[in-house]
DNA sequence: CCATCGACTTGCAGAGATTCCT
DNA sequence: AGGAATCTCTGCAAGTCGATGG
């Protein structure tokens, strides 16, 4: 199963790290990082339009619209740049750009989807608003995903929107056959054993909170019984890393494995079918992620059979309403370590200042954040200031901030770093086991007889808050959390833990077994907020609501149909809360936009549908709305799209005389909005219709692109399809410092080979001629190749070049979209799982550890499962 | 109905680990 | 081997949404 390799297939997609978010307001967070400076520019019109600031673009063809990714796709341009005013396809998206900047990157994600969409529609197909309304029978597609139907497919090759302009007729017509494919409940049915059942209750009378790392007992009999055995090639880490017991048991599965690794999924299910034995042999060496394949065969066998998981992810059987689990130990939380002051003294108007330990610690989380952003924000200085006098007292010297000098302290921090930075790699290591040690209890909780990781088992250490976007509270100083702080919940019967600071205690016991949180303490920073300790990913309990918010957004595919009906009926209902519900409701299907809950005047000033602003959605005639807010951790969301008419007019109508800054929706909160919805369907909320646009945007692209080829290229089309549903939802990330650097890198490689090729040229040419090549620019003579060879040899380097330039134009095109958050909590598990088992891709090339084992609930899905 | 509480999901950044490239 | 690029994981902030109680 060579084929499989992991040293082959390099993938096409090559991530790029952002730090710049040239889509996040500028004019509002003066962050100036080096990549932030392509500011966000308010145009004359007052509308902020990304402008890229001195990036060398990567275009090779600039046409006004030219997009990095696509630069080359014209015909489009036409009907899109004159007016401004790019259709967005069949759904009636519409993109257009504020400015024909050279690039895409000042432009919102989802500008940038539609956009592509439209040019891939080019060649004159049609995308006229004619074509792209919603009786379109497309129903029941999501308007986001109808855009990708009709979008066309690209090539294997290549992810460029560049080669896609040639085929944008075809799709049209290639209607989603959905359902043909779907299976009846295949979604329902959870393989892993869950919670106490007759199984799992008998277990958990023998287990104990075993402290001991890698000690191998009956602790891990549960887990090895629901997760029999890796599929995953971990890219293993060297010993130097933190190495708890689920590393170490992965290293060795993977090792007994190995032959595996580069099996395709679906071969491998057999094979461990048939091999009951050789995994009876791994029974012990169990591994998060295992479960996935041979989870089918021996023992998991008989437990499933008694029904031993749950088909609904309901709770279990016996548990009352609401009830999470029945048994629940754990070791409670670790503290961080006690400050340990360094002496180093800060300068006021330039004298050393002797400041107690408290006073230096509170100095010394400022001063190692002088080179932050947070240093150019006078908030943050302020909000610093206050709570750090509150500590000096009230007589103290230091009054002004101004006059402190953070430096020698700062300089120390980094000497620190530096230190730390110099260690061996044995010294590491020594290090990292001596934190193992120490965690190793805390990390796991036993939940019905079941070993379960922690998610957050260490308590957040104190420091100065760092609120995003203009957040008010920023610069404050987060106290130290003590056990005096902290609420436990635990199983009646269990062993409380013990308080690890001598002399003080927890502040709370609870036995509720109504909730999932092992601990709880109030936010320092807002006392009526909670941060909570839970379970990590992996565990059933996560799982199951995970699995659980899936099926509510396959169900929705169901009403679809009907609620798009209705609310399009309501866009021109006479009650005007109606149809401020009908529009709201459209704007969360058609542009994937969050609820948008109430704000309180001391967090940011972002929102969400619900509460967007006058002055968020400005209209545009005749049918455009252009959108453009901070939204979910002031992540700007710029977008403009073209509406039906009514929803258009509604929204005219509900600006009326309001001003800038008053709400849009007046009539309209989350709890009404989400109510209504819950009367189209049960449990409908607004988050639902995120998590059922990405799901089966995804579902759609996956098998409308993936073609025939190697894994590699169909991993590309996946990233594809990942990428656009990023866009969606608008998953950002800031680029990397190094992102321009490493493109003019690239580049510059690519001009080297373009004169290797000129130069083989020339000496083919004078091969042929019969004359030998020039000499190399060393002096060196060549070596006399015959023309079959230099032939050869150009083809290759031209090849090379090309790969070159389309990893250039993906690391572009990627260099502000964030894959991952999608990845983990927007695509069912279940599409990416049955893809790769159709398509023989080792899922292990698109899920890593923590997605295996975060998804294991879904690893044994039919091969068949549509979303 | 509304405000607040409470629990849980979603999201980005940065640190750390691993892989790639030379 | 060593540094850069890339990927993974953790931390913790910031959302969503149901329940509660007045």
């Amino acid at each position: 199963m060579d084929e499989y390799d992991e040293e082959d297939g390099p993938l096409v997609f090559r991530r790029s790290n952002g730090t710049s978010k040239q889509s996040q307001l500028e004019t509002v967070k003066h962050d100036g990082k080096p990549g932030r400076q392509k500011a966000s520019v308010l145009s004359p019109n007052g509308q902020y339009t990304g402008i890229e600031n001195g990036e060398t673009e990567v275009s090779p063809v600039k046409g006004p619209m030219a997009t990095t990714s696509s630069a080359e796709a014209s015909p489009v341009k036409s009907r899109v740049e004159s007016s401004d005013q790019s259709n967005q396809g069949p759904s009636g998206e519409a993109a257009r750009e504020p400015d024909s900047e050279e690039s895409d990157d000042g432009k919102p994600l989802s500008a940038r989807i539609y956009k592509e969409n439209s040019k891939k529609h080019s060649n004159g197909v049609s995308t006229s608003p004619s074509d792209i309304k919603h009786e379109d029978p497309d129903d029941g597609i999501p308007l986001s995903s109808k855009l990708m139907l009709k979008s066309t497919s690209f090539t294997d090759k290549s992810l460029d929107s560049n080669k896609l302009e040639h085929n944008g007729s075809v799709i049209r017509d290639n209607k989603l056959k959905r359902s043909s494919t779907v299976l009846g409940d295949v979604g329902s049915s959870v393989k892993r054993p869950k919670l106490s059942d007759t199984s799992t209750s008998m277990k958990s009378e023998k287990i104990t909170m075993k402290t001991e790392p890698g000690v191998d007992d009956d602790d891990d009999v549960p887990i090895s019984k629901r997760m029999k055995t890796s599929s995953t090639k971990p890219k293993l880490s060297g010993a130097s890393k933190p190495i708890y017991r689920e590393q170490v048991l992965l290293k060795a599965e993977a090792k007994i494995e190995e032959d595996d690794d580069h099996v395709p999924i679906s071969m491998r299910m057999k094979k461990s079918a048939a091999s009951s034995k050789t995994s009876a042999s791994k029974e012990k060496v169990t591994t998060v992620t295992s479960s996935f394949v041979k989870k089918s065969s021996q023992n998991s066998k008989k437990l499933m059979k008694k029904s031993k998981y749950i088909k609904s992810s309901k709770a279990p059987p016996e548990s009352g309403e609401g009830q999470k689990w029945t048994t629940l130990l754990h070791n409670g939380v670790i503290f961080p370590p006690p400050y340990k002051p360094h002496g180093v003294k800060i300068l006021y108007k330039g004298q050393p200042m002797n400041l107690t330990p408290e006073q230096e610690e509170v100095a010394t989380m400022y001063a190692a954040m002088l080179d932050t952003e947070y240093m150019n924000k006078p908030k943050f200085k302020e909000n610093f200031m206050g709570d750090w006098r509150k500590i000096l007292g009230k007589k103290h010297v230091i009054r002004s901030l101004e006059d402190c000098n953070f430096t020698p302290i700062y300089e120390w921090h980094q000497r620190e770093k530096e230190k730390k930075k110099q260690m061996s790699t044995k010294e590491k290591a020594a290090l990292k086991e001596e934190k193992m040690k120490l965690e190793d209890k805390y990390m796991w909780a036993v939940v019905d007889g079941q070993k379960e990781k922690v998610g957050n088992f260490r308590v957040e250490p104190p420091g100065l808050f760092r609120g995003r976007g203009e957040h008010p509270k920023m610069g404050k100083l987060k106290k130290r959390i003590r056990p005096s702080d902290i609420t436990i919940n635990i199983g009646k019967d269990a062993t409380i833990p013990e308080c690890p600071i001598p002399g003080e205690r927890w502040k709370e016991i609870r036995h509720d077994n109504t909730v999932t949180w092992l601990a709880f303490w109030n936010d320092p920073i807002n006392p009526k907020e909670f941060k909570y300790v839970f379970l990590a990913a992996s565990s059933s309990l996560k799982g199951q609501s995970d699995m659980k918010k899936y099926n509510k957004a396959r169900e929705l595919k169901g009403f679809i149909e009907g609620i798009r009906a209705a609310y399009t009926k309501d866009f021109a209902s006479k009650d005007i809360t109606k149809r401020q519900i009908a529009v709201a409701t459209y704007l969360i299907d058609k542009l994937a936009l969050r609820a948008g809950n109430e704000k309180d005047d001391d967090e940011a000033d972002t929102v969400g549908c619900c509460t967007l602003k006058v002055e968020n959605v400005e209209p545009k005639p005749p049918n455009i709305l252009m959108f453009d807010f901070l939204g979910k951790d002031s992540i700007r969301y710029q977008n403009e799209v073209e509406v039906e008419l009514s929803v258009y007019k509604a929204i005219q109508q509900f600006r009326r005389g309001k001003r800038g800054n008053d709400d849009l929706f007046d009539k309209l909160d989350t709890s009404k909005l989400n109510a209504h919805l819950k009367e189209l369907m049960p449990g409908l909320t607004a988050k639902v219709f995120r998590t059922y646009n990405a799901s089966i945007t995804l579902d759609e692209m996956l098998s409308k692109e993936t073609k025939e080829g190697d894994f590699a290229e169909k991993i590309v089309v996946y990233q594809h399809a990942n990428k656009e549903v990023a866009i969606i939802c608008n998953h950002q990330r800031t680029v990397s410092k190094s992102h321009s650097a490493q493109m003019s890198k690239l580049n510059e490689k690519i001009d080297e080979l373009k004169v290797v090729v000129e130069e083989l040229e020339s000496d083919l040419s004078r091969v042929k001629k019969g004359k030998p090549p020039l000499k190399s620019a060393d002096g060196k003579p060549k070596r006399n190749l015959n023309p079959e060879a230099l032939e050869r040899k150009i083809a290759q380097t031209n090849a090379k070049i090309e790969k070159m330039e389309r990893d250039k134009e993906t690391k572009e095109d990627l260099k502000t979209v964030a894959l991952g958050t999608s990845k983990i909590n927007y695509l069912d598990p279940r599409i990416t799982i049955a893809w790769c088992k159709r398509h023989e891709v080792p899922i292990e090339k698109i899920f890593n550890k923590s997605l295996l084992a975060k998804f294991s609930w879904a690893m044994d899905e039919d091969p068949c499962f549509r979303f």
